[in-house]
DNA sequence: GGACTATATTCGGCTAGGCGAATATAGTAT
DNA sequence: ATACTATATTCGCCTAGCCGAATATAGTCC
């Protein structure tokens, strides 16, 4: 039974340390490095979340030189509408997100990233 | 690091026959046995799968003699409210969906279950 | 009591997926 | 070339969780 593409997103939000890379995401396109300073998770790490969030659909990434921009995809069908709305709204419900908040608030992450 | 319940709750959305059951649930309360019959799961995996999504809180059991009606918990938040949403609206992204509905239509279903 | 029904749980095996640590890749700069 | 930076991948280990099969529980009926 191959898995559908509603799985692989559910499943995607399931991680917590996912869910916090999607939340910063709604702010707009960010760079690896801004997610390892603000999420203070180790790269290897985040990196590999990534990989699954991109496998999943739910991220594009874009290279620049030696930096990787990610963002959300803009969501075609309903569902992903609503699941981004989930995403949003789950913000008081996972402890760690105010911090992501407070530290992004911080990071530059201008358009052009960390730089 | 301890489970959110917004991570229970994306996992428990993450599996196929959860989804399947989940939905099924939407129209109202309804007895492990038509769970089965509309499904064509086995029953066990049935209740596996019933005590999976009460754990995460998504939906409560009713015993009544020997039935168990299980039924959708109202959601009180929004995120929860929001995750319903998503599940009425991966009805087309989910090929299973409309073989059990079809299926439901026929079985009895009615207030008072499979007698 | 025994037989029957509906539901739940346990068992063993397998796979997915999480982690830290280490390493690889690849672009930039000198 | 070397050195440095940003990112990605691999490795080995461990846990969660999915499954079918079998079994247990518990309520009903005779």
């Amino acid at each position: 039974m191959p898995k559908t593409t509603v799985n692989l997103m559910f499943r995607a939000f399931s991680d917590r340390t996912r869910l916090r890379i999607l939340h910063l995401l709604l702010k707009g396109e960010m760079c690896v490095c801004d997610i390892v300073t603000i999420t203070r998770v180790p790269q290897p790490k985040a990196s590999r979340h990534l990989a699954y969030l991109l496998r999943a659909g739910l991220i594009v990434k874009r290279k620049q030189g030696l930096w990787a921009y990610y963002r959300l995809t803009s969501a075609a069908s309903p569902f992903h509408r609503s699941l981004i709305k989930c995403l949003k709204e789950c913000f008081r419900d996972v402890p760690e997100l105010a911090g992501d908040a407070k530290r992004a608030s911080r990071t530059c992450c201008q358009p052009g990233g960390c730089r």
